[in-house]
RNA sequence: GCCGAUGUGGUGAAAUUGGCAAACACGCACGACUCAAAAUCGUGUACCGCAAGGUUUGUGGGUUCAAGUCCCACCAUCGGCACCA
């Protein structure tokens, strides 16, 4: 007993400094002398912040090491890195309120997380870090920028851009989707201003490009083992729409203007009985001395733009808009004249910002069109329009040369005629934009690009960078980029004419500096290129990521589309970086709600480590449920898993080596075999949940025995240590092994002991189950029924005769009478 | 409104992918050890019933020898999107 509670003192924290002390001694996790096929298993980054590692961190980062671990013990030459994503605008506001450097927030918090992963056991291959902030990193993020331009995939323009009046910056339309800035809170408005984009756009669809073709964003999803949610997530996010481009013309009487409409329904377009504009429209210029009542169509545009984006929501049900009298649009197929009305249900950035209006056949066009009781044509048969718009299928009516036809047919007979009468075309519309990239921010990478009064637009010559980021600057936001105020920064020569030139102000998305990470992982070193070709062919694709669901859009796309461009260009040969994507579930609250840090129901991985230990907490996250399921906290459950913990420690002090009768045994090799498969497979499968179970299944049949032979503890520990390294590793050594748990093989199993054991086989008559017989393996259905009707208790049921059985060898027996 | 996911004991969940529903845990109850408590160990624990037996996977229908699993309709909860013509 005295000793008992001995080894439960040194357990946890003692022996977790031990280890890892040990562990990072001894080098463990570097793999170059193994040999074998690789396997890359990555992690999302996490972004470095002040308040450490969260449980959720814990979740996915435990699954990716327990999956690391249990490959390398299979003999798999495994890269599994973590760095940091340590620019952007949390350090940066950090920094705002309290006055200390990003770069020194940054470098503690980095220590800290640095320090919680090796507490927690994680077995990162340190030597391949990377920091976004650092220039080593930051110099090939800006070489990435110069790539893009080069080859003409990253421009300027003037843009309406969200912006937050007081982080003083523009927001991704992703940031601003509520109208409300994702950081602070604070309402967005529109404003314009010359920024940098990407093309990615260009990437959307395959391409060709020196004979080699480029799969793009939408046919690469074919390819990848994402979960369907997330493929489906970035189709609808790219949202591709098949359609025709109109032209109609625009006309006061006198003076002609072309605008061309985009529309998925050029079918219904004898039902277009009014054009609508965006209130930014450049019509509205144009035609400004002819609108009779501009006065009132102006006051209109001035408050649609003040308008929040949620008085647009408000507004989807209650369209509005102003007719522009004095000047209407001729429909082309029919020349009526139709009614032009600027509206702000109509969008300025998709299609030419003008849509021609069917209001029987849309649900928008139709809420319009009774407010201002504007008339409605049929032209599609099968729906009652004096209720709602139609938007099925159906023949048209009312349509001159497509009467008659089905929605289809319509669609392709207009687009031919449209195309043979110069009136428009079949067309192609995206939801996705360019990926706006610049940012009035300090804590990013600078974009290399300098200005010249006399040479205009330079780019940064390669050999210049990285162009750094400069310490003095007064990183309060002013309105304006804050590096435009450094002087240090903007001391520059025009590379091409080395008269004084400024460089641009503007820092780049941090989402730029996440999209390439995981080559540079490959080669983190390398200051001649951002990895070198040889090693990314070695390594890549990331064969497993694992990361939260919040990123299924935006940096997984990013990231899709940087490894096409590196593809593209020849730096890279794979198409898809990440083979394979998981999830991990959000950990909620005990009571089911997000954990929130004013309920106070925020759990902090240190509490439960310096309670339980490690191992506890990794097993508990794991034990949880399946990964990717939202899963709620429980600390009572914490228990369940230190018992088992307990008890394996328990266990190993009736180990012994001496000679012993394996008869006695037999139900415990079983297990142990039937265990080591199991547990394997569920690794594999990132079934972490049922994994555990069978441990513990394992554990209590051990624990029946009295005294142990070493041979079966032995290889319990070994199929243990992923889960728990530091208890696997502390009782490998107590009972007497060399170190380390972690550099041992995966113990096999006997496949014929399994597939000989008696099987216990389910007896149904008429489809209910009536008992359970134990049978040798693959006997015949002849045999099966013999026995059952010799079994003592399923007899009562034989007094007839069956019409009929059915067979299902190993598994059931069904008797229908 | 649209898209997606989920719904199984008091709780977290499992179910070889159509073949014994509730494995493994938590909790609870009772018992053992203890002066006592904690810890630990043992037994029980879906529901109804003394029992034989019957019922049960959000609801209603269907397919099947057999449905938690497949199909149809509906309900609830959670997550994402926001007028993309």
């Amino acid at each position: 007993m005295l000793e008992f509670y001995y080894l439960n003192f040194i357990m946890n924290k003692d022996i977790e400094k031990k280890w890892s002390l040990k562990w990072q001694k001894a080098k463990l996790y570097k793999n170059s002398a193994v040999k074998g096929e690789k396997f890359y298993c990555l992690d999302m980054f996490p972004y470095p912040s002040g308040s450490g590692l969260h449980v959720g961190h814990v979740e996915g980062y435990t699954a990716s090491d327990i999956l690391s671990r249990f490959k390398r013990m299979t003999g798999y030459q495994v890269i599994h890195p973590m760095g940091w994503d340590s620019f952007g605008l949390p350090a940066e506001n950090y920094a705002i309120k309290t006055g200390v450097h990003p770069s020194k927030t940054v470098a503690s918090a980095i220590a800290n997380f640095s320090s919680q992963m090796e507490n927690l056991g994680l077995e990162y291959d340190w030597d391949r870090e990377v920091k976004t902030s650092s220039p080593e990193y930051y110099k090939w993020t800006q070489w990435l920028f110069l790539l893009l331009y080069k080859n003409g995939l990253a421009y300027k323009k003037k843009a309406k851009v969200n912006w937050c009046e007081k982080c003083s910056t523009v927001l991704a339309n992703e940031q601003a989707e509520t109208g409300f800035c994702e950081r602070c809170g604070d309402q967005v408005i529109q404003k314009d201003l010359e920024q940098w984009f990407f093309k990615i756009v260009d990437f959307i669809e395959d391409q060709e490009f020196q004979k080699k073709k480029i799969k793009g964003l939408l046919s690469g999803l074919d390819d990848i083992d994402w979960p369907q949610p997330t493929k489906t997530a970035q189709k609808n996010w790219i949202g591709k729409s098949i359609g025709a481009r109109v032209n109609f013309v625009v006309s006061d009487g006198q003076e002609n203007y072309n605008l061309e409409v985009f529309t998925t329904r050029p079918d219904t377009l004898y039902g277009c009985t009014y054009m609508a504009i965006n209130p930014e429209h450049e019509l509205i210029q144009k035609f400004s001395s002819k609108i009779k009542n501009l006065a009132e169509v102006s006051k209109y545009i001035a408050e649609a733009k003040k308008k929040t984006e949620m008085e647009k929501m408000m507004a989807i049900k209650e369209k509005t808009g102003v007719e522009l009298e004095g000047i209407f649009a001729i429909n082309p197929l029919n020349n009526k004249e139709i009614k032009i009305f600027v509206a702000d249900y109509v969008l300025s950035g998709y299609g030419s910002g003008a849509i021609m209006a069917v209001p029987a056949h849309d649900e928008r066009d139709y809420l319009f069109a009774k407010k201002y009781n504007l008339e409605i044509i049929e032209v599609i048969s099968g729906g009652d329009i004096s209720q709602e718009a139609y938007t099925g299928d159906g023949r048209l009516i009312n349509s001159d040369i497509i009467n008659g036809l089905e929605v289809k047919e319509a669609q392709e007979k207009i687009i031919k005629y449209l195309l043979n009468n110069k009136i428009g075309q079949a067309d192609i519309n995206y939801r996705l934009r360019d990926w706006l990239i610049s940012r009035q921010r300090y804590w990013g990478a600078p974009i290399p690009i300098i200005y010249c009064d006399k040479c205009g637009e330079v780019p940064v010559p390669e050999k210049d960078l990285p162009v750094v980021l400069p310490e003095d600057v007064n990183f309060l936001p002013t309105g304006e980029s804050p590096l435009k105020h450094s002087k240090s920064f903007h001391k520059v020569n025009c590379p091409v004419c080395g008269k004084p030139a400024r460089r641009e102000n503007d820092t780049m998305d941090t989402f730029v500096c996440s999209s390439w990470y995981y080559f540079r992982y490959l080669d983190s070193q390398n200051s001649q290129i951002f990895a070198e070709k040889a090693n990314i062919s070695q390594s890549m694709p990331v064969d497993l990521y694992i990361g939260g669901a919040d990123h299924s859009v935006m940096h997984l796309l990013y990231a899709r589309f940087i490894a096409k461009v590196l593809e593209k260009y020849g730096y890279s040969d794979v198409n898809e970086p990440f083979q394979k994507l998981r999830h991990q579930g959000m950990i909620l609250a005990e009571d089911g709600s997000k954990m929130s840090k004013s309920k106070g129901s925020v759990v902090n991985p240190n509490d439960v480590i310096a309670e339980y230990g490690a191992d506890t907490l990794r097993l508990y996250e794991m034990f949880m449920g399946p990964l990717e399921d939202p899963k709620p906290w429980n600390t009572k459950n914490i228990l369940g898993v230190k018992r088992f913990l307990d008890k394996i420690e328990e266990i190993s002090s009736r180990v012994f080596l001496e000679k012993f009768d394996s008869n006695k045994y037999q139900d415990l090799i079983l297990e142990l075999n039937k265990s080591i498969k199991k547990v394997g497979e569920d690794i594999e499968e990132l079934k972490f949940n049922t994994a555990i179970s069978q441990l513990m299944i394992l554990v209590n049949n051990f624990s029946q025995f009295e005294v142990i032979p070493k041979e079966y503890f032995q290889k319990l520990i070994l199929i243990l240590a992923p889960f728990a390294p530091f208890i696997a590793e502390e009782l490998w050594d107590r009972i007497g092994n060399q170190f380390s748990v972690h550099q041992q093989n995966w113990p096999t199993y006997d496949e014929n002991l399994l597939s000989s054991t008696q099987i216990s086989l389910a007896v149904q008559i008429n489809g209910k189950t009536k008992g359970v017989i134990k049978i040798a393996p693959d006997l015949s259905e002849e045999e099966v029924c013999r026995i059952v009707s010799g079994d003592e208790k399923l007899q009562k049921y034989f007094l007839n005769d069956y019409k009929k059985v059915v067979w299902v060898k190993n598994k059931i027996i069904n008797f229908i009478f």
